[in-house]
DNA sequence: ATAACTGCAAAGGCTTTGCATGGAT
DNA sequence: ATCCATGCAAAGCCTTTGCAGTTAT
């Protein structure tokens, strides 16, 4: 069915020609409006989680299905973040984020982008560059004062 | 057996209290000897193809086991790059990498730390700043001629 | 002697997919 | 009418883990 992309999240998939024509579903559009309405870059079940008060019915699999289409056409971010659980952003504009190492919270990093950064490497790879991701990596509030108190071995949560 | 942790990759484990004696076994060493020897950032079953030619019946599981301590002993680092299988690299300083959208493929990123970004946030975020994390992505040689030929609809690679 | 480690196999968790049905255009 | 999309459940992939036996110190 895939035509030769890797399985699991493998490293990415091929552009995957979209189909012709693209059709606005209901569980597309419900989707697409509940990410907007997150600003906390949630997994694919915790969008699915936030779905299904409007559509109980629902599946698991339609929310990953159009995760994907909708980032491949540019509505919304697939977040690459060192997490291996992926993340999405409704906010298709660059920015960068940071992410809670011990809960795995992810929220955009108030910093200016980068812009000439990949042109320092222009001789210098081998590679044709194509752009570049920057995460801060921290403890979130709540995290960072549950570390301090049972600071004994330096606990840190399990997720979030 | 795992005190709180997440399960799968999650989002990061506890700094999970190592063993009082760390022991040096002789797949321990193959493992930390081959990894160093390997400049291509391999993933865990790569890692294991490579060690299983010097140690026939080592598990796969221990080579888990043993990334992991390496990892937190400071010996080697766990990359968390975007694509979803970890992969590890020997070399435990810290640098920046660059890759292969299509096929995965990793390789140092040829481009001085950035030292003073994380002051950028100190004032502007509520999280406690542990780190960051740059990572370039682009298309290596061999997946950029792919590209270039077959180039109808863009294809790419399924995986390395 | 004893805590740490290994091999093996099974379990786990997130994500993808096959298939028959439903729905947008 | 057509083909895209959905629901459901099963499969897949990488990673972690339980356990009993082994080994470094």
């Amino acid at each position: 069915m895939k035509r030769n992309g890797p399985p699991h999240g493998g490293e990415k998939q091929s552009p995957e020609a979209l189909p012709c024509h693209i059709r606005m579903t209901r569980q597309r559009t419900v989707i697409l409006e509940e990410l907007k309405k997150m600003s906390s870059h949630p997994s694919a079940d915790e969008l699915y989680m936030a779905v299904r008060r409007r559509l109980p019915r629902i599946s698991l699999g339609t929310v990953y299905r159009n995760l994907e289409i909708l980032s491949e056409t540019g509505q919304i971010q697939k977040l690459e973040t060192g997490g291996s659980i992926k993340r999405f952003d409704g906010n298709p504009h660059k920015h960068y984020h940071i992410r809670c190492v011990a809960c795995g919270r992810i929220d955009d990093a108030p910093i200016a982008p980068l812009n000439q950064i990949e042109d320092e490497l222009y001789g210098a790879t081998v590679y044709t560059i194509i752009g570049h991701r920057l995460e801060f990596t921290g403890l979130c509030p709540s995290c960072s004062k549950k570390n301090a108190s049972g600071a004994a071995s330096g606990h840190v949560q399990g997720r979030l």
